[in-house]
DNA sequence: CCGATATTTCAGTAAATTCTGAAAGTTCAG
DNA sequence: CTGAACTTTCAGAATTTACTGAAATATCGG
């Protein structure tokens, strides 16, 4: 591996990330050298760094694409693939979620939504179906709320993320400014509480 | 194995779904067998009906209790061990994003600081840090953020999460009724923007 | 179309992970 | 203390995943 001391920790770290992940080592480690470069990188440069073969590098990079996680380029009189992450970061993570989602929930939903239409045949089954039920609407919130910040531009986004709970605060207020105090409107928790 | 139908699809998938994290098949399927049941399991139930060797259960096991994901239990008159999972299952997503934290974050987190204590040795370098603290300040963004929804009980929690960015129009109403119009504060938009 | 350059595929090997059975360890009632 | 019941450990086997080098395929300037 042939990189800069400060490169290089960041690189093997990833690397033994991925595998924390779904991703492998070289994976990760391609991964990593291209989002500190400032220039793209062909896959004859990532070999060299890295020093992994050059199929290695191949089917990583294809796996990246997969994910679309990198952006392929070219250069002038030059017909290599080059490749490079986006120079935003809110960019990638919103790449990362989506495929996550894409992998994880969406057939993970498909399934439970199939498994909840059977009739249950013990009570084992029914107790089972009401587990499920209850992963089913978690997703279903947790999608609902991905779908509608992801829209935000990332200005906003950041704003969100930066008010945490307090934003809880301001709601408050809202009621209080806008229900008439001691109407039903005014009741936000369940009354059936305890 | 031995499980009604309904059932076994579910930890069937989970099992192939604990792939794509870093858990193997078998944790995967144990978990899930846990979820769906109403009545805590010992090891030797989930032997039946996963058809697994015994060591692989007290190894998966010992493993959702480093995680802790399972809650060890004893029934009286009876030594052996019973396992189930949380029957709130917003517990569960709050210890699975707390172990994940721990395990994901917080190292890349240290090594990050670290990186960014040292002197860069060249324009390579010195870029390669510049990304670097991009990905740490969008950590202790996430992270401020998660620490303090974190917080939050779980009817609260939730009733953000439903909203979504619909809290965006909330904090433009708050603006709109608290800053005074054309006044420097009420410009949240950075002048610099295009 | 040719040949040079670049990328991908793939079969075989290497490495890592998962799983098992046997043995050792622990706990507790009697 | 003993031994039955239960759990954990661990070395090796089985399986899965990652990686390589060689061959095949693709692309493009001339």
């Amino acid at each position: 591996m042939n990189l800069p001391p400060l490169v290089q920790t960041f690189v093997l770290h990833f690397g033994e990330m991925g595998s924390r992940w779904g991703i492998n080592r070289t994976v990760g480690q391609i991964y990593a050298l291209l989002y500190l470069s400032k220039e793209p990188l062909n896959a004859e440069d990532i070999v060299e760094r890295l020093g992994v073969s050059r199929s290695n590098v191949s089917m990583g990079l294809k796996e990246l694409q997969a994910w679309n996680l990198v952006r392929l380029q070219h250069k002038p009189g030059d017909r290599r693939d080059y490749f490079s992450t986006p120079d935003d970061i809110w960019q990638i993570v919103r790449t990362l979620v989506e495929e996550r989602k894409k992998r994880e929930i969406d057939p993970t939903m498909t399934l439970l939504r199939e498994v909840l239409m059977q009739e249950p045949a013990s009570a084992e089954e029914r107790h089972a179906q009401e587990r499920m039920r209850e992963m089913h609407d978690l997703f279903e919130l947790l999608t609902g709320w991905y779908a509608d910040v992801q829209r935000l531009d990332t200005e906003r986004l950041v704003q969100l993320l930066t008010l945490g709970s307090k934003v809880q605060k301001i709601l408050e207020m809202k009621d209080r400014l806008f229900v008439v105090p001691g109407s039903k409107k005014s009741r936000r928790d369940d009354p059936k509480e305890k």
